[in-house]
DNA sequence: CCGTTTATGTTCGGTATCGTACACAACTTC
DNA sequence: GAAGTTGTGTACGATACCGAACATAAACGG
């Protein structure tokens, strides 16, 4: 297994020059993380930061009768844990792990270190947060005026593009979790996408058969977001 | 008329250190901002920032069929325009004064070349961004669980702690657009609201008659938005 | 192989919000 | 003070989603 793992793999760290990267990586530590793991709880204070390869992380609010929404999805083409370097420490919010997986854990220290030299990496860490708000503002949107059919698919196209592969492992039951409805919702919004031919699921397992046909049927707020990270993230390879 | 307008009328500003203050008041520069008037349109170059000092804006996402839903409130706290630090330059919202008032107007280059000197200033803007990022997300949650009534809570209480005085010049027609429902239904909720006593209000003014009794009715979520906003940012003043 | 657990399917009444339509009342304009 | 505009009140059926209860069916563990 040659090549199995490289930081490169994460969107941020290749976006880095060769002798930044390479600084950084040095402190960069492989680690994998199992199905359902928090990366932090709300309020908790971080000690690190991730930048995910292959693994998905989802970051959710949780109410105060338990209910809970997800509200951005990070997979390698960002980072968990923005707060250590935005300056708050914790936020209310928690990481968990969404698609089990890599990912590169960095100290919050050796981060703060090489953000206040302000070069590429604050750069990119800077565009990146900017990206994810317009995520959370896009979820925000779409929890007020789209259907759980929409939100779905929206749902199913993010994880997708964060994925090797057309395969998802989640159960219904969590992808309610996820888009704060209930899980018969989903079972009959995951029923609708089958007998359309778009999706082929059991048990836990989710396969995308037409793709085109989810970006169909889904609302603006998947392409909205999709576009707005496209526009910020490949212009970092711009800026040297 | 003596120390009508002063830059400290913004925290942000405010938070400043003595000489950080006065290099950036030389270029800032008051502007009055009427109700209605959009600071930026989606996706537009942004050529400026503004600190509000009296005026609220409010950050709305448009959707494509023309309905819209505010997903967050700036005020005498903070700052409109983010993405010209961020590195974005432009976002998908939309800035519209929501209450009418004062701002200081400052330039997006003064703004970057303050904010790569890496100090104070670039420190306040951060932490002002992971609140607002706060903001985004608990109104992601707050239209998925909760009730019209219970946002139009949430929503007059943020209002009202970005004011002076117990007044809105608001009508339910606008109140609605902000809360992404039918106008009907604001009309509803005020009316359960003024026979509660909590509120009173008339063709456009809305007088807040009972503020605890407006929280007790509010969901979680405003509290979670006030508590993170008042640990990010007092925090500030002791950063020196 | 059998019992248990886990994932999904189905039903049913309840409710919040929607879309639409229209009435009325207050302020504005001429 | 007549006419128009603007802000609010109310009523109606339609519908998407909820909460709860229960049915089936696939995987798992002994």
């Amino acid at each position: 297994m040659t090549a199995a793992h490289d930081p490169r793999q994460n969107y941020l760290l290749a976006a880095l020059p060769a002798e930044d990267l390479e600084r950084v990586s040095k402190r960069l530590k492989l680690v994998e993380l199992p199905l359902g793991e928090a990366l932090y709880e709300s309020g908790s204070h971080q000690r690190a930061v991730y930048f995910p390869t292959t693994a998905i992380v989802s970051l959710l609010y949780t109410l105060a009768d338990g209910s809970s929404v997800e509200i951005a999805v990070v997979g390698n083409e960002g980072i968990i844990g923005v707060s250590l370097f935005m300056g708050g420490e914790t936020t209310p919010s928690r990481a968990v792990v969404q698609s089990a997986g890599y990912a590169y854990r960095w100290q919050g220290k050796f981060l703060k270190e090489e953000f206040t030299l302000g070069g590429p990496m604050q750069h990119v860490l800077l565009r990146y947060t900017q990206a994810l708000l317009t995520q959370m503002a896009q979820t925000a949107v779409c929890n007020r005026h789209h259907s759980v059919d929409q939100q779905l698919c929206r749902w199913l196209l993010l994880s997708l593009d964060r994925l090797v592969g057309n395969e998802l492992v989640m159960t219904q039951e969590l992808i309610a979790n996820m888009l704060g409805v209930r899980r018969e919702g989903v079972t009959e919004a995951a029923g609708h996408l089958q007998s359309a031919g778009l999706i082929k699921y059991s048990r836990g397992r989710i396969k995308v058969l037409d793709r085109a046909g989810l970006e169909a049927r889904t609302c603006e707020c998947y392409a909205v977001v999709k576009k707005e990270f496209d526009r910020l993230l490949p212009a970092i390879t711009q800026y040297y």
